[in-house]
DNA sequence: GTTATTGCAAATGATTTGCACAAGG
DNA sequence: CCTTGTGCAAATCATTTGCAATAAC
């Protein structure tokens, strides 16, 4: 996935006449090494063990970057800080639902959905732009077996859990 | 509307051996004498105009407990700061569509959405709890004739548009 | 050489909190 | 009275910005 990125990174960035740094290919590389949702914070994090550390502005300027060039796209998962959305390229329409218990995020497409929005929207008399589900929901399993698997492993790796307010 | 979310409200702070206030009265009253959605800064103003101000540590305090008492919702416009929907009791399940021309909030109301959101999380294994979509989009009207008359209307008013960074 | 980019530290802006005083029940 | 609520000012937290130094092209 990465060279389909860099290209497009590329381009937009000649196009605007910026400069390619190493700072930029750096964050660029950790971000799409995996598919994971992160935060500014933890992205940072992430940089500085790796070696590859910046100033946190930094950060913020080329993530604003990524997402103005469509490569990322900011997520509102109702806990007051922006998440990033690596993932948009591959999957242009899908849609995140949040377990309300360990607060694991699950990525979902769904074509009816998207026509049935695009139906709603054009009822309204608008054409729609972007659209953005979120759907906080709890696991079955946890409430018929009283355990969420998920909420374990979430513990055991010390993850941020649900619950507003920073 | 009003006694409905009285009785509501007085029962949820009695239950919790919480106290009524005046500051509490004039909140709420101002509140819900609209179906106007609002930043805690915006009702700020609002009452400070109507001669019953307070503080912004109560009115924080205050929007907490009305949204804990599920009077009001706080739903995410894109635009970096919490707003405010007073209208979750007469429409339990409508979303928001958002008007990236002239910034302009209009709700909307579809079973089928409800029925197809429910499907989704339910073959993905949880059982919802809560979902929020937000449709940006741009209006007709604006497309076509090249004038929004809500965008007209907005500027007029010195509302707040879209775009967000605080 | 220009012009964009970086890092630092200071500024912002929304929201929260500690605390002494005021006020419900 | 006893405990919750209020206002003030200070504290947080994520994010942005001014500016001098640095590095692309």
């Amino acid at each position: 996935m990465t060279p389909e990125v860099r290209e497009r990174l590329d381009t937009f960035i000649k196009a605007k006449g910026l400069r390619r740094t190493a700072q930029r290919d750096a964050i660029v590389d950790e971000i799409f090494a995996s598919e994971e949702h992160f935060t500014a914070d933890e992205l940072w994090e992430r940089l500085r063990g790796a070696g590859q550390g910046t100033s946190r502005a930094t950060l913020y300027r080329t993530l604003s970057l990524l997402t103005e060039a469509n490569l990322l796209q900011e997520i509102d998962l109702g806990d007051g800080q922006t998440t990033y959305d690596p993932n948009f390229l591959d999957r242009p329409s899908h849609n995140h639902l949040v377990c309300v218990d360990c607060g694991k995020v699950i990525e979902f497409e769904d074509e009816h959905l998207e026509v049935l929005n695009d139906c709603i929207t054009r009822r309204l008399g608008f054409r729609a732009v972007k659209q953005s589900l979120r759907i906080e929901a709890c696991c079955d399993e946890l409430r018929t077996k009283g355990r969420c698997p998920n909420l374990i492993e979430a513990r055991l790796q010390g993850k941020r859990l649900p619950g507003k307010k920073r």
